[in-house]
DNA sequence: CCTTTAATAGTCAGCCTGACTATAAACAGG
DNA sequence: CCTGTTTATAGTCAGGCTGACTATTAAAGG
């Protein structure tokens, strides 16, 4: 970083957004809210908003996400939350210089969120991607980069128990994979890939869910402490042999 | 995003920070000026500075580079830049508000820097990642995060290459991973990995260089169309089996 | 009951990798 | 000129992981 000269100093605003996932009913959803003012009032937008002076962006994007999901602060605080990455195209507002830090975040299925928050969020919403029209500023983007991210890090990192409850069975596991990566994976491989990586899943002591599904019951398993997957877990055909964009 | 709210908006100075790695001698060297001015004067720091107020962060980071290595603007446009990641806490700068947009670039072996730019960089140089003392700011933690990234890439990307220069031999492209990751790599094996990814390398039509080296003369390669690498070039054993930290 | 659905167990061949051995072609020195 | 050292390149071989499949078990629905 360089020194402070007046000529080059130029103030900026800076802003987080969020695109938080879930997986509901077998379809990719992220959260959207409507914005309610003026630079693209109406329009659907990722959920965001300003840095505040004495916070970083991380801060700012676990705050925004609580405002505006109604998410206890307690659950917020332990999400995963992953800076994606910082868009800062000069006229990507049109009313200012606006430079956002995106992160990316997974949550299980939950209940539709509450947008109490008076201010910013006129109306939250999951809404499935793909479904979702065009898009406030260059939001459209963000999301496009922030799938694209995920289905890469499924590859080769453990978060894809971010999507699923604390107890969760392999074939929810594997429908997480299915629902992001938009192929079928073979049952019985997914099965041994996942019990063979150590510290990826642990087995539930007790008993196997019983109702719910059609099949032979399932057994439970837990989040294990593993984070990286080695060797990864590549997506199918579709992995593009090459010239798949960086980062 | 959200809506303007003049309670909440703050301005903040936005800079851009570029961790530029090569590989000389034997072992990875970063780009590092001297600061001239104030805060952290005399100390060591990545090169960067602000971004002006009608250019993207990227353009930032080209722009800075170009004036602090005396590169020539074609050379500095064609080079690979990646963003790596926002570093945003509020203290990060004892004077007031930054927001730091940091990037990589991978460049071959060139000569030392020509630190011209009179305002800036009152020196330039290469200092081997190691032997870099302390840095200005968060310039440590913003580098361990690049050459944790870069190592990481090597794996799954062909961006080994954007090390090399424009025509060069297996033996220096495996150099470049063994510097990289400090670990020895079976000749043949590296060999028969590189070859068989289609796309990665091609081979010169011409002649193989001679002289230069002590054994028998290699082959000379140019870098392939590809970037991505399927399956990927994993590291041995240094790999952590888990717990790496995620991007 | 009988069909459908899903979980789980197991098999088998092919690909890729790590570990090694062998040969070729230069250079350094005596 | 011969020898040892160094690096490139060619192969071999066993083990691990993966993709493709088959089989069995245990529920739910009609």
């Amino acid at each position: 970083m360089a020194d402070y000269d007046p000529r080059a100093f130029a103030p900026f605003a800076v802003t987080v957004d969020l695109a938080v996932f879930t997986v509901r009913a077998g379809a990719l959803h992220v959260l959207l809210i409507r914005r309610g003012q003026d630079p693209y009032a109406g329009a659907w937008a990722l959920p965001g908003g300003f840095v505040l002076p004495r916070e970083s962006a991380e801060q700012a994007a676990r705050r925004e996400l609580a405002e505006e999901t109604g998410l206890p602060e307690q659950v917020v605080a332990a999400l995963h939350l992953e800076q994606l990455r910082t868009y800062s195209e000069p006229d990507r507002d049109p009313r200012m210089r606006v430079v956002s830090v995106a992160f990316t975040a997974l949550v299980p299925d939950m209940p539709e969120p509450a947008a109490e928050g008076g201010g910013d969020a006129d109306r939250a919403r999951w809404t499935a991607v793909g479904e979702a029209g065009p898009l406030a500023f260059d939001h459209a983007a963000i999301l496009a980069d922030a799938r694209s991210r995920i289905g890469a890090k499924l590859e080769y990192t453990c978060l894809a128990t971010a999507f699923c409850p604390p107890e969760f069975t392999l074939g929810e596991l594997r429908s997480v994979y299915e629902t992001v990566w938009d192929t079928a994976l073979d049952r019985p491989n997914f099965r041994r890939k996942v019990l063979a990586t150590p510290g990826f899943v642990e087995a539930v002591p007790g008993a196997a869910r019983l109702t719910g599904g059609r099949g032979k019951p399932a057994a439970l398993y837990r989040a294990g402490p593993a984070t990286a997957l080695h060797p990864p877990l590549l997506r199918p055909t579709p992995t593009p042999p090459e010239g798949t964009p960086s980062t």
